[in-house]
DNA sequence: GACATATATTCCTATATGGGAATATATTTC
DNA sequence: GAAATATATTCCCATATAGGAATATATGTC
């Protein structure tokens, strides 16, 4: 078997960079394909192309204005992604307090060594 | 060009439905290779590939006990993929509480009609 | 060292990709 | 309807898969 397509999921869709960037640029407003192309220097097939994507998975919604396509971010699709990484987030605080733990124990011998090493010399 | 190696980050890392189970399967303890196996039901080469893949990209951390290797999920690599998501949450909420507030004008919409109506047959 | 067990690697193949170039389609304007 | 503009589609190709099958490597046990 080969990879998934990556319109099979907004996962897929979303890991390739260029789609993010498009997703981040009609994240607050709507835009036409000629002004993404602008703002990410892409060529227009190219923007196309990825907006056929994240619109098969249903990460940006669309309309026509007269010969011009309005594309806007559907954020709702993105929320399996965070709440999927979200399940990871007290992991990671946990993981993070147990190295800061640690860290913090490291201190405290280090000051007994030094306690100790000065009580030898008198 | 073709696609970004799944190898490249986590997002790319983690469109593969099989990774993202075996993250969940080793978020909070460490399991062997066999374990995995098991618990998953692939084979066992297909399971190695895809822990190299996760390696690579820091999604899991590794360590040998004799003939056995311990894997574990590193939850801190999927931060970036969190925190990107959750750019866009105030977003999605937006867009459901503007939802709400339609349903909620439709309702009075209603609202309206029926009294307008019953006044009608008064 | 021979053998068993646990894991990793290699070879294979069908499949999908992203970009470039060229072209097709749709819509407005005149 | 012809020309201009905006967008979508098609064709091409180098590249990277995921899984299956077979094999290699590493470690423990006797």
């Amino acid at each position: 078997m080969a990879r998934a397509a990556t319109t099979s999921d907004p996962f897929n869709a979303v890991a390739e960079p260029r789609r993010r960037q498009i997703l981040e640029c009609l994240a607050n407003e709507e835009r036409d394909v000629g002004q993404i192309v602008i703002a990410l220097r892409l060529e227009q097939p190219s923007v196309s192309k990825h907006l056929k994507v994240l619109h098969k998975v249903g990460l940006v919604r669309v309309r026509r204005n007269g010969r011009h396509m309005l594309y806007k971010t559907n954020a709702q699709a993105l929320r399996p992604l965070h709440e999927w990484t979200g399940f990871f987030e007290k992991l990671w605080t946990d993981q993070l307090s147990r190295i800061k733990d640690r860290a913090e124990q490291k201190e405290l011998e280090k000051l007994y060594m030094k306690e100790t090493k000065e009580k030898g010399k008198e």
